[in-house]
DNA sequence: ACAGAAAATGACATCGGTGTCATGACATCG
DNA sequence: CGATGTCATGACACCGATGTCATTTTCTGT
C-alpha cells in the first residue's frame, strides 16, 4: 500500500507538502499541487486513518451497541416498533458527520457488553451510543475515564446523558385529539403496567382527560398485555379486556391500545363481535408502525413512537459532546412525535352546548 | 489515556517488556509480569489498535456493505426473507474471529458504494463483504490492489468470490418431497421470471418432476409476481394465476409459490374460493420465513432460503482469504437449506402400482 | 535594487506500539 | 573454572501521518 512518502518521492516534494495538499491547511503552489495530485492518482494512494489517529489522538470512530440487528427480524411479532429504526436514525445522522460507525451487536446477551466496550476502547472510539430495545432503565459498566456515552431509548441512575421518547406527551396528544373529535368515554387498554412507557402514557391519558374536564373512570383503564409467554393466552387476555370495557353500562366510544399490534388484533376481535369500525367504535394504537397502521382497513390512528428521531437526537448529542461544545445534559432529552390520523377514529357529533349536554352522549 | 510507556514507568520495566506481557510472545519473569499487570490495572491501560495496526500493517477490521439496516423494516412487506438475516450470520461468524466489523449501509443508493469503499480503505480493512438484498448480479467498482472482497447473495462477471443460496437445489428438493408424498400434478406460481432465483428454481422444479418421470406441463408453470408497483395489482395477478391453474381440466393437487408471502396470500384466496387447505389442495412456499410459515394455519411447508448460512459461509471464505490459506474460489459457493415440512401439504393416497395407475389420480 | 514581509516548502520530532538486535545474568557442562 | 547456551530484559528503529519550527523563495513598496 502506497504511503505519503511514496507520493512525496514520486512528485518530488516533501511528505509534509503532500500532507498540506491532502488537508488544504496551508497554501501550496498550483504547480506543486498538481504534481502531488497526479502522483496520488498514479499510486492509488489512500491515507491511513490509523496513522492519522495516532498523531492526532482522534480515531474518527463512534461505537454503537445494540441488539437490534440480531433480534429484530425474529422479534417483529413480539414487540412494538423494532429498535432497528433507532439504529437507522443513528446511521443517517452519523453519516453526515464524517465519523465512522462501529456497530456491535449483543445478540441479546447483556453480559457481552463489557467485551464490546473493551473492543471499542481499543479502537479509541470517540463516543459510544447504547440502544435499548424498549424504553427502560439499564445498568452499564462504567467506562474508563472520559469516553463519551449516550443512552438511546433507556436511562440509568448515574445520570448518563440519555434520549428518550416522550411517552407521556405522545399519549396525551393522542387522547387530546380524540377529545377534539368529540369523544368523552375513552378506554385505554395498556401494555404491561411494569413498563416505563405504560406508566408515562397512563399519566398522559389521565392528564388529557383531566384537562378536558372529563372525570377519570378506572373501569376504562385495563392492562391487557401482561407478559404471557403463550401467544394464545395473549390473545385471550386482549379479548377479555375488550369484552370488559364494551360491556360496561356506559361503554367507551373509542379504545386506545398499548401498541399498533394490539389494535390490529382488536380489528379481528371487533369483526368477530360484529362491531363495525369506526362507525360503532373508534380505535387508536401507539407506535405508528406503518407496516400496520397503513395496511389496516380502516387505516389506524396512532401516536408516533419517534424512534428514528431518538436515534438522530442521540447522535447529535453525542457529537456535540465529542466536540466539547456542550456539557452533558443532566435531564433526559425527550423526543416527541406527532399523532398520525387514520380512519379508525370517527368524528362524534358534539353536544350542542355544554349547558344542554344532559342526555347521554354515547351509543 | 494511559500508554504502554506509562505502564512501563509505573512498573519499572521497559515498554518492550510490557509488550511481551501483553502478547505473551516471549518469556517474562513471574515477578515482573505481576508488577506489569498491576500497573495495567491501576492505570486502566488499554492498548491502542491504531498503533498496533500501524506497526503490523493489520487493522483487524473487516468491512460490510449492505442496505439491510436502512431498508429492512420498511420493506418487510415487499420482498421475501429480509437480507438482514445475512448480516446476522456475518456478525455471528465474525465475532468468533476476533476481527471487528465496520458496517456501512448504502441506504439503498448504489452510488454511495464507492465512498463507503474509500472509507474502508482508509481504515485499511483486511477484507470487504458486499451483501445484496436478493440473488442477483452486481457490478462493483474495482478495489485498489489486493483488498479481499467477497460477495454474498450476489455475483459479478469478474469472477469475484461469491456465496449464493442454492435456489436450484432448494426448489428441486421441495418438489421432490412433494412427489414423495404422492403428488404428481404440481403447479408452480413463480416470482418474476427476470430474477435469477426464478430461473434456477424453475430448473429445479423441472428436473425434480423429470427425475420422477412426470411430464412437464407448461400450463402448470405461471409467473404470478410481476413487478407491480401497485399492491392491488399484485394481489390480482396472484388471484388470476391461481384461478388459471385451478380451472385446468386436470388441476394440480399442490401449488408451489415463489415465496412464503405469496403462499400466505393464497391462503386468503383459497378461503374466498371455499377450497380447504390441505384437504382439497396442498400448498408450499419458499424462504422459510418463520414469521409466516409458523404462524399460518395450517403451518406452511417451505424450502429454506439459508440466509444466515450464506452470511456465515461468506465470512468463513473471507477470513480464509485474509489468512492466505486459500486462493479465491473460481466458482460460486452454493449454500443449500433443508425443506421445512408444515401441515400445508397432505399425503396423497398412492396409486397401488405404476401398472394399474390408469385412472386419474386427481380430484 | 533592496529591505522586509509573506508565501511556499522542508527537516525533524512525535504519536504508541512491536520487530530486531544487543546485553547482562545465570545455568550447564566438560 | 571457563566456554557456551539460555533466559530475561532493554535500546533503538520503524510503521505513516502531522505539528513545530526553520529555511528558502517570491512578492511588496519605496
Amino acid at each position: 500500500m502506497a504511503t505519503i512518502y511514496d507520493v512525496a518521492r514520486v512528485s518530488g516534494v516533501s511528505p509534509k507538502t503532500v500532507s498540506r495538499v491532502l488537508n488544504g491547511d496551508a497554501p501550496v503552489k498550483k504547480h506543486t499541487k498538481e504534481a502531488v495530485e497526479k502522483a496520488i492518482r498514479e499510486l492509488g494512494y489512500v491515507p491511513s486513518t490509523a496513522a492519522r489517529a495516532m498523531r492526532s489522538n482522534k480515531s474518527g470512530l463512534v461505537g454503537l451497541i445494540t441488539g437490534a440487528i440480531s433480534l429484530s427480524p425474529n422479534r417483529a411479532d413480539v414487540s412494538g416498533l423494532p429498535d432497528l429504526f433507532i439504529v437507522q436514525g443513528i446511521q443517517k445522522a452519523m453519516e453526515e458527520s464524517g465519523k465512522t460507525l462501529l456497530i456491535a451487536d449483543t445478540g441479546g446477551q447483556m453480559d457481552r457488553v463489557p467485551k464490546l466496550m473493551r473492543t471499542f476502547e481499543e479502537h479509541r472510539v470517540e463516543g459510544i451510543i447504547y440502544v435499548a430495545d424498549h424504553h427502560r432503565k439499564v445498568d452499564l459498566p462504567i467506562l474508563t475515564q472520559n469516553t463519551k456515552l449516550v443512552l438511546a431509548n433507556c436511562y440509568d441512575d448515574k445520570s448518563t446523558p440519555c434520549v428518550l421518547p416522550n411517552d407521556y406527551k405522545g399519549q396525551k396528544s393522542l387522547v387530546a385529539s380524540l377529545i377534539a373529535k368529540g369523544h368523552r368515554r375513552i378506554a385505554y387498554l395498556t401494555l404491561s403496567p411494569m413498563l416505563d412507557a405504560t406508566k408515562l402514557r397512563t399519566k398522559g391519558y389521565a392528564d388529557a382527560i383531566g384537562d378536558a374536564g372529563i372525570s377519570f373512570d378506572p373501569a376504562l383503564l385495563v392492562a391487557a398485555d401482561i407478559d404471557a409467554t403463550d401467544h394464545e393466552a395473549e390473545v385471550q387476555l386482549l379479548w377479555d379486556a375488550v369484552d370488559r370495557v364494551l360491556t360496561l353500562p356506559e361503554p367507551p366510544t373509542v379504545i386506545c391500545f398499548g401498541n399498533d399490534r394490539m389494535a390490529m388484533r382488536a380489528y379481528g376481535i371487533m369483526r368477530s363481535r360484529g362491531v363495525s369500525l369506526p362507525e360503532e367504535l373508534s380505535v387508536a394504537g401507539y407506535d405508528n408502525h406503518r407496516m400496520i397502521t397503513e395496511s389496516l382497513y380502516p387505516t389506524l390512528t396512532s401516536a408516533e413512537l419517534p424512534y428514528a428521531a431518538v436515534g438522530i437526537r442521540a447522535t447529535q448529542l453525542l457529537l456535540s459532546m465529542i466536540d466539547g461544545n456542550l456539557d452533558a445534559p443532566t435531564a433526559p432529552i425527550l423526543v416527541s412525535g406527532p399523532v398520525h390520523h387514520g380512519n379508525s377514529v370517527r368524528d362524534l357529533p358534539k353536544p350542542v352546548t355544554k349547558l344542554s349536554s344532559i342526555g347521554r352522549t354515547t351509543q
